[in-house]
RNA sequence: GGCGCCAUCGUCUAGUCUGGUUUAGGACACAGCCCUCUCAAGGCUGCGACACGGGUUCGAAUCCCGUUGGCGCUACCA
């Protein structure tokens, strides 16, 4: 199509729900890593013709406070500030970009005058009373549940009836009756539908608000979309689509509707079957480097299946021609794993900032600034980390100073015959230890248990849930040596005389 | 019901368009082993799939038809 870059422009358009949806943002990344991948731009618009405006700024916040957590910060959209609450601002020059505002600017019934001389749309009086009961009749007698197209023909004078009884009216447009509907969808190829199937349908409600395939026609062809990615439910809104575009004698834009990404029962993704927004995934304590390149993976791929992308790899080797056509089931378990791998590479200063909220919670850092301490200690047990929700429990030990002593550990590692004597000696190497350094502490250590003709484990094991109160931990001496000699003393002399 | 979309290991997928290079490759999960002071991490091995039935062809996971199943749409919702 065109070559120049600059003309790709795509779009996030959700309806606003309350929170930006697991599904959502998969969308919302494919349309943001096309985007990049082509130099064009990404913009959000908020469909919310049929919303009241009550929890319009709630959802704003919440959904542009996720877009930007995972990376897929829009060009252009709406924003509000938290200093101005209510005020919301357009960054971009085609908005505005909620639907109600521009319900409100006038321009979907701009948009309709424009269409009323061609003679392609037409006043519908039938109440939604009747259009109901004329459906289940239709669908009763095994007939299409379509409109049967009753005022499209209606001669002048029936209209004036209508009009002077001051019944309301919907705008349809009409569509063909015979031929097929066709566009070529940029990841499934053709999709047809036989034209008959498509009956008339509003686009201008009685209420004067538009339905949302008018709305969403003439925005993206306002806002010159160049490429629609959207998800694959939308497949027979698009030759619905097609068709206004047709009516408006304007070319369409290109499509790509993705496969959708169900929940663990294969059905569609619901709180049943686990967290549904990115607000919770957050909260539960995922990088969003982790989520937002599992969520790329589902319904794209690499040639070689590449499962870990580096920062800006995956707009590098984005392609949308490489997408599937299957839905996906979101894999909790995978998303795990990924992060996992995320936290492994990701430098323990910025784990440290990211976890700070549980960090703070759980009463790790105080006001002697013992950061570059926790940081340390988040160094130890970074390996371990599977979220930075669960940090505070993997290294409250190796800052606090009190410990709390598991009792399992207490029982199997402590409260054993010999346990006692072992300590006592450990406790006197410690105390005569020249320094207190990981090489030193561990050759006076495997020395003892040389002499003592002990297993390493005999040693080891004790002096870990002594120092520690758990059998689980980093290496024993880089242990030992971050928690320096005062306190292993200290905690040795406890376990003694309490625990053993 | 009608229409549309989809169909490779339990899951995400490569391979399908351009049939043979495939005893179908990778990743998660699971099992075992190695490493090891624990837990992890890491390494190795194993388990495990072309939904079914017809056709086309010398040859089909790949092309065609049908069946079955899943999902979606069928609104003056978005």
């Amino acid at each position: 199509m065109s070559t120049d870059p600059a003309a790709v422009r795509v779009r996030f358009a959700p309806s606003p729900t309350g929170f930006l949806h697991i599904g959502g943002a998969r969308t919302a990344l494919y349309n943001y890593l096309y985007a990049k991948k082509n130099g064009g731009v990404f913009i959000l618009r908020i469909e919310d013709t049929d919303k009241d405006r009550s929890s319009l700024d709630s959802f704003l916040e919440s959904i542009t406070e996720s877009l930007n957590w995972l990376g897929t910060t829009p060009d252009e959209g709406p924003v509000v500030t938290p200093r101005e609450p209510g005020v919301i601002k357009d960054k971009g020059g085609f908005g505005p970009y909620l639907q109600s505002a521009r319900q409100e600017k006038g321009i979907y019934k701009e948009a309709l005058d424009r269409l009323v001389p061609s003679g392609g749309i037409y006043k519908c009086y039938c109440t939604p009373e009747d259009l109901k009961q004329r459906r289940e009749e239709a669908v009763s007698k095994g007939l299409e549940p379509g409109y049967d197209g009753r005022c499209r023909d209606l001669t002048q004078k029936e209209k004036e009836e209508f009009e002077s009884r001051g019944i309301k009216y919907a705008w349809r447009i009409k569509t063909p009756d015979e031929g097929v509907l066709s566009f070529d969808d940029m990841i499934r190829g053709k999709i047809e539908v036989e034209a008959r199937m498509v009956s008339d349908f509003v686009i201008m409600k009685s209420d004067g608000m538009p339905t949302y395939n008018f709305a969403c026609a003439v925005d993206d062809h306002l806002m010159k979309i160049s490429h629609v990615i959207r998800g694959d439910d939308h497949i027979s809104n698009t030759h619905k689509q097609m068709l206004i575009y047709g009516a408006m004698g304007v070319p369409a834009p290109e499509y790509a509707h993705l496969p959708q990404v169900h929940g663990t029962d294969g059905k569609k993704l619901s709180k049943r079957t686990g967290a549904v927004s990115v607000e919770e995934y957050r909260d539960m304590g995922y990088l969003p480097g982790a989520l937002r390149n599992y969520l790329a993976l589902i319904g794209w791929s690499t040639e070689d299946s590449q499962q870990i992308f580096k920062e800006d790899e995956l707009v590098k080797k984005f392609d949308l021609s490489r997408c599937n056509t299957s839905s996906g089931i979101f894999d909790p378990q995978k998303l795990d794993w990924m992060n996992g791998k995320y936290i492994r590479e990701e430098d323990p200063r910025n784990l440290a900032k990211m976890a700070f909220r549980w960090l703070n919670e759980a009463g790790l850092i105080d006001d002697t600034d013992n950061i570059p301490r926790v940081i340390d200690a988040i160094k130890l047990e970074q390996e371990k980390i599977e979220s930075l929700k669960g940090i505070p429990e993997l290294i409250d030990f190796l800052v606090k100073d009190d410990i709390k002593y598991d009792e399992k550990s207490v029982e199997k590692r402590l409260k054993k015959d010999g346990v006692k004597k072992v300590l006592e000696d450990v406790v006197g190497i410690f105390e005569k230890a020249p320094d207190f350094t990981v090489p030193g502490l561990e050759e006076a250590v495997r020395q003892y248990v040389e002499k003592e003709g002990l297993g390493a484990g005999r040693v080891f094991h004790p002096v870990r849930v002594a120092v520690s109160g758990r059998m689980k931990g980093p290496g024993l001496f880089e242990m030992l040596e971050f928690l320096g000699r005062e306190k292993v003393l200290g905690r040795m002399k406890y376990a003694i005389d309490h625990l053993t």
